[in-house]
DNA sequence: CTACAGTATCTGGTACGCCATAATACGATT
DNA sequence: AATCGTATTATGGCGTACCAGATACTGTAG
């Protein structure tokens, strides 16, 4: 997007299509739980509640389809995908390669302004820790490691671990409550800045490793002690 | 997928919708030239070109959008993707990155099954070059990755590359043409299956952001070339 | 030659209808 | 009573017609 500022008086209106809103309304509501992995996505049913035509929510079931939400059961229709422990170790892992290689190139940056950025997004986690605002908790985490990607240029990554990150949405929630993550978590990513500080990139790198490894270990344990109780 | 033995009677029926017939056709017909980037995708014409109706080929183009072939005007509807230069070098380096990490997973793993699969690939490869068959070099290519990948059962991993590669498709059509590329290429790839074979995990991983970095730098030549004549 | 109005084009969105398939319930036959 | 065939229902897949709003084009009047 150039030209930035050229359109700086462009009248803003709201440009959202009702297919947008619906799909982050849908998205949404499959991420924080209101639909379970599992459930059957009736085309009809979600028409009346989302208050939308038929085509619409076809669409966004197509759109959710790709990001790897939804899955299409032939003869029987989209349902929730279910979340397998195996793929979610691939997710972790490869968020553990992007987010490692990210923080590698802010390291040999050398650049103070994200150093300072890094550091705000922590102090709101740990703020959101201490308040014990799990949500807070998530956005703040996100924030960290948006900047972590978009300060060194690298926004087609950032999307790609967007992407991979909404599957393991709900994980994400159980493993920062778990005990010590609240200590633990923002001490694995002050270590990822602290590298960065002093430009040592390959220490960037294994931090950033050891944050997503770790947090991999935690949604493991998790899942397999859910999956036998379902 | 688990349980591939139990369903190996399974009927096998074509399962496939109309959709998703269009959605090959459509993604081919973006990834081999036949829109070029910029082309608008009007729906209505789609719709006469594929035989199918204006459901289906909405549907289509929002998937197209979701993988990032088709870009979408606000109030001017779809066209294909333009593909700019920084995007491609970060798409570039996001597959180093990927394949690296399998590269090194294949060699840690040390097993004769993934040198034999890799060396056929190698070999499928260096024959579509001998005979100047470059739709067969690219096909080759891609299978080499992708047992790459499978072998050590990262299929999320490939999906994210597939996805990307998609979006370069014809510069790596371009770069494969380049003078010298038939011999550096696969040369460049056996040395990523040479450390694989002696179980030399970081050299696997080395070898392999070698070759993309090489893949890259052809094609920011070529995108750097044509760009102001555009 | 310019300004303006009218028109064509196209997407975004909606409504409705038809068909194929799968599952279930029901009824008949042996 | 058990089994087999059939009707019903639910649902997705697909097509068509229609309208509203934005944009691009065009022709005409001044």
């Amino acid at each position: 997007m150039s030209g930035a500022l050229k359109d700086a008086i462009r009248v803003e209106r709201p440009a959202k299509t009702l297919r947008e809103l619906a799909l982050d309304k849908v998205r949404e509501a499959i991420v924080n739980g209101y639909f379970r992995p599992g459930d059957r996505l009736v085309e009809r049913d979600l028409c009346a509640q989302l208050g939308v035509s038929r085509t619409v929510v076809r669409e966004v079931l197509r759109h959710l389809e790709s990001e790897g939400l939804v899955a299409n059961l032939p003869n029987k229709g989209p349902i929730v995908a279910q979340l397998d422990i195996d793929e979610a170790k691939q997710i972790y892992e490869i968020r553990g390669a992007l987010e490692g290689m990210a923080a590698r190139l802010c390291a040999e940056r050398r650049s103070p302004e994200i150093v300072a950025a890094l550091e705000e997004s922590l102090a709101g986690i740990r703020n959101s820790y201490r308040d014990n605002d799990m949500a807070a908790v998530l956005t703040n985490t996100s924030s960290f490691y948006h900047t972590l990607f978009t300060m060194v240029d690298r926004n087609v990554a950032w999307g790609v671990v967007n992407l991979l990150t909404v599957r393991i949405n709900h994980l994400r929630s159980m493993t920062i409550k778990t005990e010590r993550r609240g200590i633990e978590g923002p001490l694995q990513m002050s270590k990822i800045v602290d590298a960065i500080r002093r430009g040592d990139g390959e220490g960037a790198y294994r931090a950033a490793l050891d944050h997503v490894a770790a947090a991999s270990a935690i949604a493991e344990a998790v899942l397999s002690a859910k999956k036998p109780a379902e």
